[in-house]
DNA sequence: TTGAAAGCGATACCAC
DNA sequence: GTGGTATCGCTTTCAA
C-alpha cells in the first residue's frame, strides 16, 4: 500500500492538517515540524493521491482532447503541441478519437464530463442545435478547432476562405485558366448530419476566387475519388492550362497517385495544389504546391484560449491563423 | 451544480445505498424503487462522478500511454488501436509524449502513478537498473513496447533480428553484394543513457545476415545522416550492385532525398530498403522496399497483455510479431 | 429490501 | 502553529 498523509501524520504523531500544510507549502507551520514531515514523507515514500485531491478540490487538472484521428493531416503535430503545453501547466491529456463518428463524439464528451475534466478541446463532428445546447449545459469550457460550432464556443482555425481565394489567384498568376476543385461530397456529409464547416469554408473560398476572376467553377464533389477524377479527365484535351485545387494535401496526394495511374503527367498536363503543408510532403515528389500555416501556433492558441476560458468562463475568442502560399513542382 | 446520488436520495426520500443499488444494477432492490430512482436520475440529469467512484473503488479505469511522439513511424496507428480497444473496455487514455527525453519519461511515469492509473504502456527511453527497480516498485502493471527493459516486464515488439537477417537475404537474392546499413549512432545513444534495444536488435540482425553469407558488413553509424551518406558514396564506383539497408522507413526516405540531391539514381545505382512499412510510403516514389508487420495486431497485443496483467500481476509474456518482406521499386 | 455508517485521500475551515 | 473535523461523491458492509 502506498503511504497517505494519514500515515505521515501517525508516523510524526501530528495531525493531517499540519501534514497538508507542510506538503503543500502552506503558511502557518514552523520550519522545524515542516522539515520533520518532509523527511517522513521521504522515508515513507509518500506520493500524493491525485484522485483524493481532485475530489476535494473539484478540479482534475485534466483536459480532454477529442480529435478525429492521428493518421491524417496536421493532427499529430497539433496534439504534440497541446500535450507539451498542457504538461507545462500541470495538466494531463485524455485522448479520444472519434473517426468522424458522431456517436463516438457524443459518448466521448459524456464520459469526459463524468470524469470532471477541467476543459475540452473539440474537433466537432456534430452540429445540430440540440447537440450544441447539450454542450453548453455541460458547464465545461470547450474550445472548438477545425470545425466551428457557433458563437458560444471559442474557435481556432485557419482563414480558409481567404486562403483558397488566394490559391485561385496564385494559379491564375501561373497561367492556369481551367481550375477544378476536388472535395469530399459536402452535401452528402451534411445530410449525414456531419459538421462540414471547414469543407464549406474552403469551397466558398474557391468559388469566390473563381467568381472574382470570371472563371467557371468546376467542383468535383460526387462519387469516389476515382470517379471524380475520371469525370475531371473526361473530354480533357489539355488544350488550356489545367489545374486541380484540392481540399487538403492528403487528398491531393491521392489524386496524384491516381492521375499517375491514368498516365497523366504532373505538372505538364495537370497542375496540382493542396492545402495544409503536411510533413510527409517533404518526401513526396513532385513537391506539392500547397497552403501552409503554423501548426505549432495553432496548438498554442487552442490551449491558451482554453486556459483563459477555464479562468474566465465568459472569455470568447475566434482565432484565425494566417497562412502562406507555398509554390511547388506540382505546378508549372 | 451537478446532481449527486445524495440529491437523488433526498428527492426520492430514500438512502444513498439504495440509490447506488439501482444505478449500478446491484441486487437486492425491488423493481419498483429501482424504477423510481432511475426516473429521478433522469429528471435530475444525474451523471456519475468518476472521481468519487475512483476514490472509493481504488481503480481509475485509466491507462497511461508513454510514447516518444506522434510524428514518426507507426505510432499514430498504434495509439489509434490502443485507444479504440481501451475505450471498448471502458478505459481512458492519458497520453504522454517523451520525445525520447528520459527526464520527461521519468516525470510522466511519476505523475501517472500519482494519478493512480491502472496500467501503463511504455516505450522506454531509460534502461538503468535503478530505473527498472523504481518501475517495479510502483506496483502498477507496465507493458513495454518497442524497447525492451528486462524479463520483469511484458514486452511487445517485432522479431527485428530475424527480419533484418531476412532482409539481407532478400537483397542478396536480388544480386546485391555490397550492402551497407544505415542507423543512428547506437554507441553514442547508449552513452547518453538511452535505451537502444530495437536499434541494437536490428543492427545485430543485419550483422548476422552478412556474416551468414560471408559478406563484409558496413555500418554507417557515426555523424549526421549526410555525413554517413557521404562516407557511403565515397570512392563508390557502382561497379558492384550496391544497396543501403536502413533502420526504418523514415530514415530510408530521408536517405533517398539526400542521395537524389547528390545525383545518385535509385534504384539504378543504389538500392534502398527500409523497415516499418509506414503509411506515407503509399505516396512516396520510388515505392520503398521494406519490412511490414501489422500495427493493428501490435496494438491489440499490447493492450490485451496489459489487461491480463491488470487481472493477474504475475502474468508475463513476450510477444514478437511476425513480419513480411515487401519488395518495391527502390530495389532492382 | 432498505438504511446507516465507515471508508477512500486530500483539502479547508474553525477553534484553541 | 497546530489539531480536529466536515467535506468532496461514491462504494461497501453490516444491521435492521
Amino acid at each position: 500500500m502506498r503511504a497517505t498523509i494519514k500515515d505521515i501524520a501517525e508516523y510524526c504523531k501530528i495531525s493531517v492538517g499540519t501534514v497538508d500544510r507542510a506538503l503543500n507549502n502552506r503558511s502557518g507551520i514552523s520550519e522545524k515540524t515542516k522539515k520533520k514531515i518532509l523527511e517522513a514523507a521521504e522515508i515513507l515514500n509518500y506520493h500524493p493521491n491525485h484522485t483524493g485531491r481532485s475530489l476535494a478540490k473539484g478540479r482534475t487538472m485534466t483536459i480532454g482532447v477529442v480529435c478525429f484521428d492521428l493518421c491524417n493531416n496536421f493532427f499529430p503535430e497539433l496534439i504534440d503541441t497541446i500535450e507539451a503545453r498542457a504538461k507545462e501547466k500541470g495538466f494531463f491529456i485524455y485522448l479520444i478519437l472519434t473517426h468522424r463518428d458522431f456517436s463516438l463524439e457524443e459518448d466521448g464528451i459524456s464520459y469526459l464530463c463524468e470524469r470532471q475534466v477541467d476543459g475540452i478541446i473539440l474537433f466537432p463532428v456534430g452540429l445540430s442545435q440540440t447537440y450544441i445546447n447539450s454542450l453548453k449545459n455541460l458547464g465545461i469550457p470547450i474550445v472548438t478547432i477545425y470545425n466551428r460550432l457557433d458563437e458560444s464556443f471559442p474557435f481556432v482555425g485557419v482563414n480558409d476562405r481567404s486562403a483558397m481565394e488566394d490559391a485561385v489567384e496564385h494559379l491564375l498568376n501561373k497561367g492556369y485558366r481551367r481550375i477544378s476543385y476536388l472535395t469530399p461530397d459536402i452535401a452528402y456529409q451534411r445530410k449525414q448530419g456531419l459538421n462540414t464547416y471547414t469543407l464549406q469554408q474552403r469551397l466558398t473560398g474557391y468559388q469566390k476566387g473563381m467568381q472574382r476572376f470570371n472563371l467557371k467553377a468546376e467542383v468535383l464533389e460526387a462519387g469516389s475519388l476515382e470517379e471524380k477524377l475520371d469525370y475531371f479527365l473526361e473530354g480533357q484535351k489539355f488544350d488550356e492550362k489545367t489545374a486541380l485545387l484540392c481540399l487538403c494535401d492528403s487528398y491531393a496526394v491521392k489524386a496524384i497517385e491516381y492521375l499517375r495511374k491514368r498516365n497523366v503527367c504532373i505538372p505538364e498536363q495537370v497542375g496540382i495544389m493542396g492545402y495544409d503543408n503536411i510533413q510527409a510532403l517533404e518526401y513526396i515528389h513532385p513537391r506539392l504546391a500547397t497552403i501552409g500555416y503554423s501548426v505549432r501556433q495553432m496548438g498554442q492558441a487552442v490551449i491558451d484560449i482554453l486556459f483563459e476560458c477555464m479562468d474566465n468562463p465568459e472569455y470568447f475568442r475566434e482565432y484565425l491563423l494566417d497562412y502562406t502560399i507555398i509554390d511547388g513542382d506540382s505546378l508549372i
